[in-house]
RNA sequence: GAGUCUGUAGCUCAGCCGGAUAGAGCAACGGCCUUCUAAGCCGUGGGUCGGGGGUUCGAAUCCCUUCAGGCUCGCCA
């Protein structure tokens, strides 16, 4: 469906020309002054300088012969001083709008995408280490641009990429070496099967790798072996081939169940070493084409241009010491990308701390040739999750925040939350506990812009009142509870068979018919905000902006909020009227629930 | 030092490609449950939009300057 503002801008530009002036100044935004008005048209004001006439003339002139051209479309249209020129859209025209959308099989959202790939690359989890809550942000908001991406009809590619190449491998094998030398990996002259069976549980992987970090940065000898290990490992030594599948093998399984309960899931679980096969080219091709060469032992690609500020500092594609490193690691991955692809763009969520490194990356793809000129490639930078105290989130003790752990409190909060005022079962209670947190969770996030820092403030975040999550999944779950007690009304009052069950639409029990006009002030913004619906869903996608979705989300909840407030729904006496009541909360439940899905998360049928 | 981002109510944040009286939530205070889930609704108080200058009919929004803070600045990822 056309978006309802391009609809009202439509009739305002053929106004504006039809009496003589540029169609570009009818404009229409939503009013800023909803006690005014509810969309409005600013352009009188900025014609009145081109045609060298009063903005309330030009305003005036505009207003009368709208509401001639589209007498069905408003309800009122009137000029104000300065030259604003407010409107009020129709209630019947905005019924028919709304019914629109019920119709629709996307509740009247366009499919824009035409199909086009994008790869989305978040995650950044790293192999052997467990997720921490810096990998939060990235996972969230990534799951969130896929999603909307994929409702809008793009071909969305979400890829986790993983860190899977690092000396972290040489630390692990090192270590494991000195717990259990007796293993065939560690026998030069074994030439037998290595086992099937991995040596190590992930509980033991996560304890031996943090044990040879820190033995690493005392240990002079024990990190050269590291090095050494990582080296053969990445030199191909069968052994330590062996001993990093069994790795990878532990590990993946581990991500996957965790990044399962945040409800992200990968199209792709690719990583740093998928790219190695493509270096050596990589590096050989820059270098016979020029575009790489040496400096300060270093083999370097320039990517400053004259329009930066700064100039910047070229990219380091092979170190002093022979060894590869992120940004060629990140080019490899392209290569592949390209080769299996072909995307018509990128997007990279990380850190925003890794800023310069994506702008290297992305000067050297495109300065080489590895990506189409036209290729979009985004970075959109997370601000970090802070504590209360301003600073980056740790654990009490100081720590890093395992993301397991963070999600465990946030649901044994929640869990209290139900059981002080709620009469349910424990297993119920514990099941949408974990629905419920993970929509705090979630909903915390998104809700802040996704550049800027953010307080996670589990107090807040838990407390369920005013614009949360759980505060959205509430108003879902007490629609729903109307529609159920609804449905039943019906089928005590409709015995099974009888022509009014018959003519219930799409065979959800209810009868079939449209939405009435708005009969109260709440009413109608009500579904005013619910028009805005498609509107919302691509900008919040072309802005790469989720904290959209969430403020529209906690605006159609808050305008439920008042018209359930005033309106008793299942006492309404006028049967038509009732049902049109419940076709528009219908609508209102349907947009919410495919907000917090293309959000990523879900509501409970009860809380 | 250079670059860059941020600064809006006591706290946490929207608004920022110029428009009318700067909005929410939390906290504070006061109302509303014999009626569809009160995790709700309604209301009150609370602001030099960091400071200063400029552009404009009009600036939280654009430009300059200044203060404060964060982040980045070739061989980590």
């Amino acid at each position: 469906m056309k978006k309802i503002l391009d609809l009202i801008a439509e009739q305002m530009r053929a106004t504006f020309e039809s009496c003589g002036y540029a169609a570009d100044y009818g404009k229409v935004t939503l009013s800023n002054r909803p006690d005014l008005c509810e969309y409005q048209c600013n352009g009188a004001m900025a014609a009145a300088k081109a045609y060298h006439k009063k903005p309330i003339d030009i305003a005036n002139d505009v207003a009368a012969r709208l509401k001639k051209q589209a007498p069905a479309m408003f309800e009122s249209v009137e000029a104000v001083m300065p030259g604003f020129i407010n409107l009020k859209l129709s209630g019947e025209y905005l019924a028919a709008y709304l019914d629109g959308m019920r119709g629709g099989d996307k509740l009247g959202v366009e499919e824009t995408g035409g199909g086009k790939t994008i790869i989305v690359d978040y995650g950044g989890a790293n192999v052997a280490k467990p997720l921490h809550v810096g990998h939060l942000r990235t996972a969230i908001i990534g799951e969130c641009i896929k999603r909307m991406g994929n409702f809008l009809g793009y071909h969305m590619i979400g890829d986790v990429h993983l860190g899977d190449w690092g000396l972290q491998m040489g630390l692990i094998i090192e270590e494991l070496r000195d717990r259990e030398p007796d293993l065939p990996y560690f026998d030069e002259t074994f030439t037998g099967e290595y086992p099937q069976e991995p040596p190590f549980t992930i509980s033991e992987l996560e304890q031996i790798y943090p044990a040879a970090s820190a033995r690493s940065k005392e240990d002079e000898d024990f990190k050269a072996r590291a090095q050494e290990a990582t080296f053969k490992l990445q030199s191909g030594y069968a052994p330590f081939r062996a001993i990093w599948r069994h790795i990878m093998h532990v590990s993946l399984e581990d991500l996957k169940k965790n990044y399962g309960n945040l409800n992200v899931t990968f199209d792709l679980w690719k990583g740093e070493s998928d790219a190695q096969p493509y270096i050596p080219g990589l590096i050989e091709d820059l270098q016979k084409r020029g575009l790489a060469y040496e400096s300060e032992g270093a083999l370097v690609v320039d990517i400053a241009s004259p329009d930066d500020p700064k100039e910047l500092p070229p990219c380091i594609i092979r170190k002093s010491d022979g060894a590869a490193l992120y940004a060629t690691s990140d080019l490899g991955t392209i290569i592949e990308r390209e080769r299996d692809y072909a995307p018509e763009e990128y997007i990279y969520i990380t850190d925003k701390r890794q800023e310069l490194h994506f702008i290297q990356v992305f000067r050297v793809a495109k300065k080489a040739g590895y990506v189409k000129p036209e290729t979009k490639m985004t970075h959109m930078m997370c601000g970090t999750m802070n504590g209360k105290d301003g600073k980056p989130f740790k654990t009490r003790a100081g720590g890093v925040m395992r993301l397991e752990n963070l999600i465990r409190e946030i649901d044994e909060a929640v869990y209290d939350r139900i059981m002080e005022n709620r009469t349910m079962d424990k297993e119920e209670a514990e099941k949408a506990s974990r629905i419920i947190g993970l929509a705090a969770l979630k909903y915390g996030d998104l809700s802040n812009q996704v550049s800027k820092d953010y307080v996670f403030d589990i107090d807040r975040f838990t407390s369920f009142e005013g614009n949360t999550g759980p505060y959205i999944l509430y108003t879902i779950v007490r629609i729903k509870s109307i529609l159920a007690k609804y449905e039943e009304s019906l089928k005590t009052a409709q015995p099974q068979g009888s022509p009014a069950q018959a003519a219930a639409d799409g065979g959800d029990g209810l009868p079939s018919g449209n939405i009435c006009p708005a009969g109260s002030a709440e009413e109608k913004s009500l579904m005013l905000k619910l028009a805005a619906y498609n509107d919302v869903v691509e900008t919040a996608f072309e802005e790469k902006a989720p904290h959209r979705l969430c403020q529209f989300i906690y605006e159609l909840s808050d305008a439920f909020g008042s018209f359930y407030n005033t309106t008793m729904i299942l006492k309404e006496e006028n049967e038509e009227k009732k049902a049109g009541y419940i076709r528009l909360i219908r609508l209102v439940k349907d947009v919410l629930e495919s907000c917090i899905h293309l959000l990523g998360f879900e509501a409970p049928e009860r809380m």
